[in-house]
DNA sequence: TCCATAATAGGAACACGTTTCAATTTGGGT
DNA sequence: ACCCAAATTGAAACGTGTTCCTATTATGGA
């Protein structure tokens, strides 16, 4: 069963079997960091995890789902740093900027890995549903609560729909991004009038 | 020289040459809408098409810029049965949403040829951006011309800018329901609000 | 401690995108 | 009609994602 979907922490019983999923992920994003989708191959993977090819397949069923759980970790450590702490801005529309823009920043720090993540994503079938949902849950919440800072705030439709599209717009600007297509530049700049457009 | 473009209708000399063209095109389009991006296969092109898998790779550089510029013949395709007809709808955001809804209900009849094309779309990188360029301008032009009809009117910046988003939400919706984490009523019910909050 | 079962290792094999190359065909200039 | 250069063919070969299989090793219950 569940030959499907990747293996997560908590269905790892042992802790060998977690410290070889944690290799894993590590090995998945050092290689990515350093030469971008391209050099994630399963075997380079699966030799810098020191775990055999098989077993790394048992843990993640397809480079897809290796690399979209690479991309969850990172979010989930991205959403860490944030948390407990005010996003600065006075407008909503200040806030979502910095927290876009606060990720666009880490993305040009490491452009290979965000090229590999970001590939990933955008290929990820409905097969990977479970770890991509994961992920875009973490990016709604992050531009709900920019959006309304108060503690414990419901969004409204309204707000909901706003943090849909702005999560869009970054997508495809992301993509054009790690294509070669669109300059950070641009990305800043298009990312800052999608958002003044739709939060006014 | 040119050995990263596909080679265009244009640089072909011969009718023989323009004939290979135009059968490899057909061949992927009938491929893809069979079976989708994964049953486009190089070598089930090349014989579809009564080609050598050798002329095919020099005809289009890779996969991609194969599918890439199917994709730019659908839209030819599509911008010539517009082309003259006056776009229906009162405003600009009605016209905009009959647009892409026709978009959308096109896909819809055909999902693999849809998956196929929109795959290569998003995994294209910077050597295919001339393929690229040209889908990207047919679709802001037709968006800028449903949002001001009038006959040879200049765009203004804002008109530019929501034409951009609203291509860029167009495409994150149209990831969203290839990779099958999104149902059509949703992507007409998002494109909707979309263009709503940016056509006010 | 010993056994049954699951997990892992190690490696061969397959599929498909891509490259390469020698032999043949085509097409245009003389 | 002939020749040269370019285009095409046909087929082999390579790289990487994925699958499969057998032998070995861990693990947890009796």
């Amino acid at each position: 069963m569940n030959a499907m979907n990747s293996l997560t922490n908590e269905e790892l019983g042992s802790t060998a079997q977690r410290e070889r999923r944690r290799r894993i992920l590590a090995a998945t994003i050092e290689l990515a960091s350093q030469g971008g989708f391209d050099a994630v191959q399963m075997r380079a993977v699966s030799e810098r995890a020191d775990v055999a090819l098989g077993t790394l397949y048992r843990y993640f069923p397809s480079k897809i789902h290796l690399l979209v759980s690479a991309l969850q970790v990172q979010f989930e450590l991205s959403a860490a740093a944030m948390e407990g702490k005010e996003i600065p801005g006075e407008t909503a529309a200040d806030r979502v900027l910095f927290i876009l823009n606060r990720n666009t920043k880490m993305m040009q720090r490491d452009p290979n890995l965000t090229e590999a993540l970001t590939r990933a994503f955008m290929f990820a079938d409905a097969t990977v549903s479970t770890e991509i949902h994961a992920v875009g849950m973490m990016l709604t919440g992050v531009l709900n609560r920019a959006i309304d800072p108060a503690a414990g705030a419901i969004p409204t439709d309204d707000q909901v729909a706003v943090a849909r599209v702005i999560g869009d717009v970054w997508l495809a600007l992301l993509v054009g991004w790690v294509t070669g297509r669109t300059s950070t530049e641009e990305v800043s700049r298009n990312l800052s009038v999608a958002i003044h457009l739709l939060l006014r």
